[in-house]
DNA sequence: GGGCTCTCCTTGAACTTTAAACAAATGGCC
DNA sequence: GGCCATTTGTTTAAAGTTCAAGGAGAGCCC
């Protein structure tokens, strides 16, 4: 699907050594990967811009900062929770504070450092949402799989997020993880 | 991690239903999916910007076409093998065009209609950077994978894309799918 | 303290995506 | 033929993301 199927076999391999090509098995797989996981993201886009006004990816951000501690995290260790740039929080921090649900604190400690504190009124937008998005979740996903294939899939992702990691993220900052 | 823990359990259902929270299990099923899903897109994203000049899904496109009789397909054909809206793949069509990669050619069948054809210069593009962006994916996911855990993956993906899709689609377009 | 490097976060521009509105062509129906 | 709903693909503007650059404070070494 996203290459050209099995290889023409080599005797020896050439100098940019023959590309490990993925066999029809493994090109089937990978499509229905990509087309699952395209179709499934969309879909709560799409359901959380409906019904809550912000991307899934915003919504994201949101519940980390409800989970933290007095609803309120560095941006630098949200950034790292919610697997983003530090660029793309900023602006989505800018555009959550606009929309009232987010408010930025200075750090005392450090003057460089902001905090994102999740406002009364973005954890209530949080509140009035998060059934819906359950449900949805449900639907696409837990509702459909057997309890082996929900355990499976939790493994297999696992071990495709810890190859990914930067190996030294968060080994530093041993509050995370 | 996408929404608070497991339920209040109530006796009787309330009148909006309590929601069907997700178990601590779910979520961290739910949590490792999201977490892979989006650190393999990013990855790959950044992999194919950097080797192809061109993000993830305008590879696909490519891809597409590759694989297509003459090289070509309809527009609304190709958005909906790609799983894309037609306003976006009008967006991404005029940048590949602008790229040289791509080429609208008007269809004799049916005035309002346009082909993109894959040109010569975006089949090598694509030859090029397909055996590394094969790697890249072998490394991401299937040198971490046992053989089991592949065909799980597929089936389980597939459930969730078909579950996804709009029943219509192409129930009418007997030559997709 | 002075100087150096690194970290924290923001900014602006370029690019991509979304959503809604639209023109043109088709196809069916009378 | 004439009308009307549908399909096809594009366009516009707003929203979101990426990339490279930069200001400002912290940390360290002398």
């Amino acid at each position: 699907m996203k290459a050209p199927a099995s290889a023409p076999t080599t005797g020896s391999p050439a100098s940019p050594q023959e590309p490990r090509w993925l066999t029809d098995e493994e090109q089937r797989v990978w499509r229905w990967f990509m087309e699952g996981a395209t179709l499934l993201d969309d879909h709560l886009d799409r359901q959380l811009q409906r019904d809550a006004g912000m991307p899934h990816v915003y919504y994201g951000l949101l519940v980390k900062l409800a989970e933290a501690p007095r609803r309120r995290l560095r941006m630098t260790e949200l950034a790292m929770l919610a697997k983003i740039t530090r660029s793309r929080l900023s602006h989505a921090i800018a555009r959550l504070e606009k929309s009232g649900w987010v408010r930025r604190e200075d750090c005392p400690d450090d003057k460089r450092g902001q905090f994102a504190v999740l406002t009364d009124e973005g954890l209530h937008v949080l509140r009035q949402t998060a059934p819906g998005h359950v449900e949805a979740v449900r639907q696409a996903v837990f509702d459909r799989l057997s309890a082996e294939q929900q355990k499976s899939l939790g493994e297999i992702m696992r071990i495709i997020a810890e190859g990914l990691q930067p190996a030294e993220a968060g080994a530093d900052l041993p509050w995370l993880r």
